[in-house]
RNA sequence: GGGUUCAUAGUCUAGCUCGGUUAUGACGUCGCCCUUACACGGCGAAGAUCCGGGGUCCGAAUCCCCGUGAACCCA
């Protein structure tokens, strides 16, 4: 007997190996084909060390995705990108360089984000590649290359022509910290500990009412009071004048549903702006607004006294001299759900400005109808779009004050002002180029300023689909792998870049840009919280991937929790996987001692391992065919531990080595045995690529087993014995030896069950039946 | 305040769509065993009022209602 597998354990030093050998063989090269099957990964952002493990996981299942589908004939196409626009590269060479953005030339501050980013990147690169990633690694694209950036700025300037985008003054969530506008995508929600003030109004004819508030310093933009109007202590105000303290001016008392009665006296102060309900208050009482807060994060000159302070500071300050004057009924602690920069973590303020936008108020029906033509996997998840559809109420702001980004393709005229966007077709930088037309369209002037601003990073990322499959750029391409075929995506980012990435593609083609989304969930920690950066419970992947292999890794990403539910990061599950691992490797180990015979007529435990393999596969594909590896990963390794190897190889042991049995009948389980692991490591090669592969090759054939087909269902007939008769039977006798004190080769004596007398003779071959 | 999802042994998880055996499997724990594929193994054991309370039903982890708690998203 001879094995050519001698090693006793898997070893994922051989992954290295194997990426070399892949690397050789070109083995994932895009095939010729008419149409592709295209994955539109959304370009992941080197945010720097760690590299979440749960993005790590993330990516790892994308890779399953492609290596599936080639599994399944498809003629894959797996770009891979890299997202480097935006904000977070800011903050990070501010704080590695110790500078302020605004203080360093822009053209140094941009090649110091860049060296920035080339680092970050190659580190994400490095365990992308380790984890056996298959797309298109080395061509990958970067959303800051003149080629990406100038279709970002060709489809604004498209949009813009079609009267899609616009310049408009309103009143915007305003990042000070960052100097910068954002979306309401990027806003979120913290407690913040702040005092609840009771403001005294005076009101004419008839007695003062006290109006409670968190944010009195915007007391000099009060405009309006509003009271419910079935609030009946109310009734005889509404349509008297206030006057407001401090300021004394007077402002309408108005009836109004969103004063809620049950908070402080049930009156409320409107003011410019303290949240979105004062902005939509403004405009539906048509209210003048006065901008007490600037863009430097200060209070304007309308702010009276207070001019010049940060809100906070004036905040203190107004509360003192009212509670000197005697206009303060009480001060109350509590906790306040504030916006906050979700990049910077700095509150929010309203601002009225200047930006670009673009209209998406219109397309919302448009976007249920489309997104409810995608296949969603799981179909649960396309609820989150829904949702986000449901709640967005203004068009969507992309004009950034900000330098690391796509600059927005405008040029003013110097005497008119007007506006003016160029031919599309190359990158334009215009805070430091000249407008490449000649004079100004509506007064003829020739001198133009430049825009300075940057887009919103969603104006990039949002067009990936289009800049894989060519658009605008190469027809052939376009034809082939437009619309993409899937787009895989973590949850969190449905309302961001999913939703975005449909609009812009639609506008931009008419069509959805996918066919199928797949939706995963995310990595929590050990304790079930979400993982990020600022919250300190994030895992490096890398020295994970080291230690285990990303065999072990992949495989645990897949078989941690079924598809699109958040997953717990621990380690020592990832550990155990690697147990599986040995396991495939030395089943395989003890087949090599048995050459692939050939065909021979199967007895009946044969068979029966075959009809149970046949639902193994037929389980398998059905996982495969949505997307959720977790089925595979979890159906084979119960399939072969459990019954593969427990019961099914321990009966046919002794058959295979031709002990007691004849040639004819050795050669059958020799057979079956291989049918079986050719089949498993098959079933198993997109969630596992470095072991079914080394395996494959030491077993079947020179050719790459991520060459072959996933296995079909061979359409066994039904056996003539029962998987549980089998289990229960070998359970029996291994306690009867047990609690006998005996060895499990010790003979014994016991009658074989009237239903399994079909393989009798392996029953008493395995048990050492006498 | 609204939405989504979840709640099954110390931990993770299957089963729930379509109600019916002693509730699946893993990690961990404990005991025995180096049986020529594997001690990264084998066999065995302990461990669950299936979040709580109602209801429907001959019968509920599963269906319905009301709660409670958690995570995430939105206001």
């Amino acid at each position: 007997m001879t094995r050519t597998i001698p090693q006793k354990a898997w070893d994922p030093r051989i992954e290295d190996e194997m990426l070399e050998r892949w690397g050789r063989e070109n083995l994932y090269a895009r095939p010729d084909a008419d149409s592709y099957y295209t994955i539109d990964t959304p370009p992941p952002y080197p945010s720097g060390r760690p590299w979440h493990i749960g993005a790590a996981a993330h990516y790892a299942q994308i890779d399953m995705i492609a290596r599936a589908a080639r599994m399944e004939g498809r003629p894959v196409y797996f770009p891979i990108g890299i997202d480097r626009n935006g904000l977070p590269v800011e903050i990070y060479t501010e704080k590695k360089h110790n500078i302020r953005m605004r203080d360093v030339p822009r053209g140094e501050f941009l090649e110091m984000c860049r060296e920035a980013l080339d680092e970050l990147e190659s580190e994400m690169v490095q365990i992308m590649r380790a984890l056996g990633m298959s797309g298109e690694l080395d061509d990958r694209y970067h959303t800051d290359a003149p080629q990406y950036r100038s279709m970002t700025q060709a489809t604004f300037i498209r949009l813009w022509r079609e009267g899609r985008i616009y310049l408009a003054t309103r009143p915007n969530n305003y990042d000070w910290a960052s100097g910068t506008t954002i979306a309401d995508a990027e806003i979120a929600y913290k407690g913040v500990p702040s005092k609840l003030v009771g403001m005294r109004f005076m009101v004419e004819g008839a007695d003062p009412v006290t109006i409670a508030s968190t944010r009195p310093e915007l007391l000099c933009a009060c405009r309006a009071v509003i009271v419910n109007p079935d609030d009946d202590r109310y009734a005889g105000m509404i349509g008297r004048t206030a006057t407001v303290p401090v300021y004394g001016n007077t402002v309408r008392i108005h009836a109004h549903p969103s004063a809620r009665p049950d908070f402080g006296s049930g009156a409320v102060m409107v003011c410019s702006y303290g949240d979105h309900n004062d902005v939509a208050l403004f405009r539906e009482l048509g209210l003048e607004e006065v901008v007490s807060v600037g863009m430097d994060g200060r209070m304007t000159p309308a702010a009276g006294r207070y001019a010049g302070l940060r809100p906070k500071r004036a905040r203190d300050s107004i509360i003192r001299d009212m509670r000197e004057s005697g206009i303060l009924e009480y001060e109350r602690d509590m906790t306040h759900r504030t916006p906050v920069s979700e990049r910077s973590g700095t509150p929010v303020e309203i601002v009225p400005m200047d930006e670009y936008y673009v209209k998406q108020k219109d397309q919302i029906g448009r976007m249920r109808e489309l997104a409810g033509s995608i296949t969603f996997h799981p179909p649960m998840h396309r609820q989150i779009l829904h949702n986000w559809l449901d709640s967005i109420t203004i068009d969507w702001p992309v004009s950034r004050r900000r330098y690391y980004g796509t600059e927005v393709p405008v040029w003013y005229c110097d005497s008119c002002g007007r506006p003016h966007v160029p031919e599309p077709g190359r990158y334009y930088q215009p805070w430091r180029e000249g407008y490449p037309g000649g004079k100004c369209d509506s007064c003829g002037g020739k001198a133009f300023t430049g825009e300075t601003r940057t887009l919103d990073t969603w104006m990039d990322s949002s067009i990936s689909p289009l800049f894989v499959s060519g658009y605008d750029r190469d027809p052939g391409l376009f034809e082939k792998a437009y619309p993409t075929a899937v787009r895989p995506q973590s949850k969190d980012i449905v309302r961001t870049w999913l939703y975005y990435t449909l609009l812009r593609c639609d506008l931009l083609t008419g069509r959805a840009p996918w066919r199928e989304a797949w939706i995963m969930g995310y990595g929590l920690d050990e304790r079930g919280l979400k993982m990020s950066k600022s919250r300190g419970n994030a895992i490096d992947p890398y020295p994970v991937i080291q230690k285990y292999g990303a065999d072990a890794f992949r495989l645990w990403s897949a078989s941690e929790v079924n598809h699109g539910y958040d997953f717990r990061c621990n380690e020592q599950k990832i550990d155990s996987m690697r147990k599986f691992l040995s396991k495939i490797w030395n089943i395989s180990r003890l087949l090599s001692e048995f050459p692939p015979a050939g065909e021979a007529e199967p007895l009946p435990a044969d068979s029966w391992i075959l009809y149970e393999l046949d639902r193994l596969v037929e389980r398998c594909r059905e996982g495969y065919r949505s997307y959720n590896f977790f089925v595979p990963a979890t159906a084979v390794r119960e399939f072969t531990w459990n019954l593969f190897a427990a019961h099914y190889i321990e009966m046919v042991k002794r058959r295979a080595r031709r002990d007691g049995f004849t040639e004819q009948e050795g050669a059958a389980a020799v057979q079956t045995m291989h049918t079986v692991l050719s089949t498993i490591l098959r079933l198993l090669a997109p969630i596992v690529p470095f072991i079914t592969d080394h395996l494959w090759r030491a077993l079947y054939s020179e050719e790459s087993i991520h060459l072959q087909r996933l296995p079909e269902s061979r359409g066994a007939d039904p056996p003539k014995v029962a998987a549980a008769d089998v289990v229960a039977f070998n359970s029996m006798v291994w306690n009867k030896k047990k609690s006998a004190g005996r060895s499990l080769k010790d003979t014994i004596s016991v009658d074989t069950p009237e239903r399994l007398l079909p393989m009798a003779a392996d029953l008493r071959a395995m048990h050492n039946i006498v």
